[in-house]
DNA sequence: CCATTATATCGTATTTTTGCGATATATCAA
DNA sequence: TTGATATATCGCAAAAATACGATATAATGG
């Protein structure tokens, strides 16, 4: 039983939803050569890069998608990596399933 | 393919969503003399008394979710009749699967 | 320590959403 | 036709979301 409220309000923004599709396949989105995108996730930058929007706008919309659960986020040295987070997705559809 | 943006849009607000669950099992939230909420679907006016929003919002509320294709309405004399249009939620569902 | 790079946080202007009251429209019943 | 009932639309104020630049914090390398 989740609180579905967070989650649908994090996705009801075409740039967040972007992002999140972006995360399903990492590498067919983002290349880095400081890592390896699939398994250690994309870092805030790349992102920020790709979308469009100021740094300070994509970190805050990470930080959303963290609160609602749909990414995880990993500090390793001065990056911070993020990755999708399946289960919250699969949790979502649960829920809605049952709406 | 659908465009999910409108219809997570329309979900994701508290009364819209309430609105919603309730119109999945009609007779266990709403009862009316004029008639079958199960069969003809729910009145605006029995909505507005449940939900404590004003008429003017409620109204626009169904519209937006009706916009959505997430409720069909049906105007059969001075009453607008709504239900639940379970084929966009599965959409929905699919659409959010392959996400 | 210092400069550089990466990310987070703060304050703020603009836009969108929320929700209301007033009013318009539509239907029914007498 | 008139008054009552049901719903829709309009205009607006307040609140929330969007997105930015400036600045703070954190880590790295020299």
């Amino acid at each position: 039983m989740m609180n579905i409220m967070p989650v649908l309000k994090a996705l009801s923004n075409e740039k967040r939803l972007k992002i999140l599709q972006w995360l399903k396949e990492p590498h067919k989105h983002f290349s880095s050569a400081i890592c390896d995108v699939e398994k250690e996730g994309v870092c805030v930058g790349l992102i920020e890069q790709k979308i469009g929007l100021s740094q300070s706008t994509v970190s805050q919309y990470l930080a959303l998608l963290q609160q609602a659960g749909l990414i995880t986020t990993e500090r390793k040295g001065q990056w911070t990596f993020c990755k999708r987070n399946e289960h919250a997705i699969q949790a979502l559809i649960q829920a809605l399933k049952s709406l």
